[in-house]
DNA sequence: TTGCGTGCAAACGGTTTGCAGGAAC
DNA sequence: GTTCCTGCAAACCGTTTGCACGCAA
């Protein structure tokens, strides 16, 4: 509903991978998601559909779809990681540390910084899913 | 050598800490180091001189030292902690996820965001150490 | 003497791996 | 039928915790 899943499908036939119904059902739990998911919250959604998958083919699984760029992984330093559906484009986000509210920023936001990393650090930056941590308006009064 | 360490010892005896020569000794790691080290790092040469450390004192003289505002913790997203010396001054980083190289980001150069953020989203960022991923200029090659 | 700090060992949680059986082609 | 993929179980690795002893104050 999200994509045009038939083109993933193709496109993973095409490199001969195996269609498995556990690789569908990773794929669909990241693209359903909404913000950046984890592999327990894949997990965990992948079982109800179909209880005898181990967490492990979860994790082979994102790691083939990560090689072919299909999905993304953040690391926002929680001890756990999360991966996004790559298609879905850029989304940075504001996280408020006290209520949690989350602000999206314009990525225009982040491309004076962009351009000076590449200026003055020879740097490319990848700021494909950038969080910033902080205080909202709301919470700072 | 690198700053005054009787400050340091009193600072914690004036806060009611005891003064232990496994703390001294992970501070003298700490300080000694020239970027960010690892527990692990810290272990092994607290280990050559005083052999019977355990790592988990270690960590335990980390945290105390993280939360006296001594050192900084820093997740470079390797799957691992690193820490470094508070005093040596505000920085960030730019991770290459291709060759792991780590480069020192001057706080000047998030400047200008942090005040934009402040100003079209009323959003405090806390840049305190940030971690921006991407290429050095070595892989792009 | 008091109780904080330590070493030890075991647990923890996220992630990875070896292997044999089973599914996709 | 061949090969890739999977489930299972166990290993892994950085980190945390419970506990009793020992040392700083």
């Amino acid at each position: 509903m999200l994509v045009k899943e038939a083109s993933v499908e193709e496109s993973l036939r095409a490199k001969g991978y195996r269609l498995t119904p556990q690789r569908m059902m990773v794929l669909a739990a990241v693209q359903a998601s909404e913000d950046h998911i984890s592999v327990e919250e894949i997990y965990s959604q992948v079982c109800g559909r179909y209880p005898h998958v181990d967490i492990s083919t979860v994790y082979r699984t994102l790691e083939l779809l990560e090689r072919l760029e299909l999905v993304t992984r953040a690391d926002l330093g929680e001890g756990r990681v999360r991966y996004h559906w790559a298609e879905k484009g850029r989304h940075h986000h504001l996280v408020c540390q006290k209520c949690g509210r989350i602000i999206e920023l314009d990525d225009m936001a982040l491309a004076p910084l962009k351009t000076n990393l590449r200026k003055d650090y020879s740097f490319r930056a990848n700021l494909d899913h950038f969080v910033i941590f902080g205080r909202c308006d709301a919470c700072e009064a």
